[in-house]
DNA sequence: CACGCTTTAGGGGTCGTGTA
DNA sequence: TACACGACCCCTAAAGCGTG
């Protein structure tokens, strides 16, 4: 028996619906019983105690969960018990180890809904209208996903783009497949995350 | 149980080149 | 000139292991 691969793992892998992963598993989980040891978590879970406890840290830190202090008997402390106070939905919230709720995606979901909202625009308008105090959204980038969200067929051209002009884009209502923002990957093939599959790859082939 | 270290990939962005 | 598009870079999340 091999050690499984380190690190973290591509979306599409991880998305897999029998082997669903990580913090989503965890949350439902913690849902499920509210108060808790990680023993108790290991055995509904499989997943081992030091991934367990990064997460049980992290969702103490920012406010999700109580922690009760072991009882000291025999001189032994017994397990850290903890307890569901912030309960926020089926959602795993993504929070790091030392309790700041993640950031990271934020652009590219902004991107998503404005684009639902507003319906028809060019790359410069998608980027001013995505755009909050908290995350300016660059236009290189509002740019680069329209490209690719083009040819996975989410959006429509309705004017080419030309010299002084950029392409207005249109999204096709019937590919709005739910409120998270499909993902460029690493190897540069789109995943759509509310539907579980890879909707466009380099090589051309996207339906399956 | 807490914490530090390591590994791999994702997110977000820049930059260079080709082109109309 | 401004857009299209690919290559590349940096930071860090996620997951695991090891140690005090």
């Amino acid at each position: 028996m091999r050690k499984l691969p380190l690190g973290r793992k591509a979306a599409h892998l991880t998305a897999d619906k029998k082997r669903p992963q990580g913090r989503q598993v965890m949350w439902e989980a913690i849902r499920a019983i509210r108060t808790f040891t990680i023993q108790d978590l290991e055995i509904k879970t499989n997943i081992t105690q030091g991934t367990l406890r990064t997460y049980v840290m992290g969702l103490q830190r920012a406010g999700y969960l109580d922690r009760q202090e072991p009882e000291r008997k025999n001189n032994r402390y017994g397990p850290v018990r903890w307890t569901l106070i912030n309960d926020v939905g089926v959602e795993a919230p993504r929070v790091t180890r030392d309790g700041r709720h993640v950031t990271q995606g934020r652009g590219r979901e902004q991107l998503w809904r404005t684009m639902r909202i507003i319906g028809q625009f060019t790359f410069h308008e998608l980027a001013v209208q995505a755009s909050t105090e908290e995350l300016v959204v660059a236009p290189g980038e509002a740019n680069f996903y329209c490209q690719y969200l083009h040819r996975a067929g989410y959006l429509v051209c309705m004017e080419k783009g030309g010299p002084n002009k950029a392409a207005r884009y249109r999204l096709l209502k019937t590919r709005y497949t739910g409120p998270q923002a499909p993902q460029i990957q690493r190897v540069r093939q789109v995943w759509d995350p509310n539907t579980e599959q890879v909707v466009w790859t380099p090589e051309g082939q996207t339906d399956e």
